[in-house]
DNA sequence: AAATGTGTTATACTTTTATAGTACACTACT
DNA sequence: AGTAGTGTACTATAAAAGTATAACACATTT
């Protein structure tokens, strides 16, 4: 679930890290009400500082994902679990993909690329 | 095709400028043999600055993906275009998770962790 | 030889990202 | 009241990313 950053991936700390949570919610593995670990433990699974960690939470709340209370602990506030055919159809998708020896990265571009034409 | 860069995003302007061009050559807009523009023709379009140009290049050069030749320019190196059928697959996929109001960044985490487990 | 187009390098500066350490504030529980 | 567990705030420091500007070096054309 929740990885230490990877360092040299040239992206942003607290931008894997908010990437990493908002994948735990759409997943379902994390659900509206849910408290998420104290930021010091996230300290520690994420092997950043707590600054970092506090950005990431930061931006989090202000796109209306999580919430926090004072003293309490960081609460997941957005109840938006994604379609369980959203795997399906992926998975059928990567399974092809594979096949023909692409790799991910790869993938993810030309995603974008079609994203924008479809429809 | 080569659009400016997002200097929102969070991500490195040098690492969006070398999936671009990657992704150029993915989809075989630029072949094997081909020269790139002009690094001040880059800057240009990707609005940016010359060191940052060379940056993703230097970068690109390393993957094997180009190559320099001063005074002349700068050429494409890899010939791995990616199968037509790829975009198929995607076009399809994407059809689909439109309808279902997905929007692409959850696509895309949902992608890393599909790719994670098949196979 | 000169001019032009190309890549290359250097310097100084600003902003962003990240680390480290410390202290403070709120909540729940006994 | 006290304490443990939580988030919050602040300062200082450093490293990375990007900008602006200028100069230099090689190749081609005239």
């Amino acid at each position: 679930m929740l990885e230490p950053v990877d360092k040299h991936s040239g992206i942003p700390a607290y931008l894997q890290i908010m990437n990493m949570i908002k994948k735990e919610i759409a997943l379902g593995n994390m659900n509206f009400g849910d408290q998420l670990p104290p930021v010091r433990e996230l300290k520690r699974v994420f092997g950043v500082n707590v600054n970092t960690i506090m950005k990431s939470l930061e931006k989090l709340q202000m796109e209306g994902i999580v919430e926090a209370q004072h003293g309490v602990g960081y609460f997941v506030k957005n109840s938006k679990i994604i379609n369980p055919k959203v795997v399906d159809i992926l998975e059928k998708s990567v399974e092809e993909l594979k096949k023909m020896n692409m790799d991910l990265n790869t993938t993810i571009l030309i995603l974008e690329e079609v994203w924008k034409k479809v429809e």
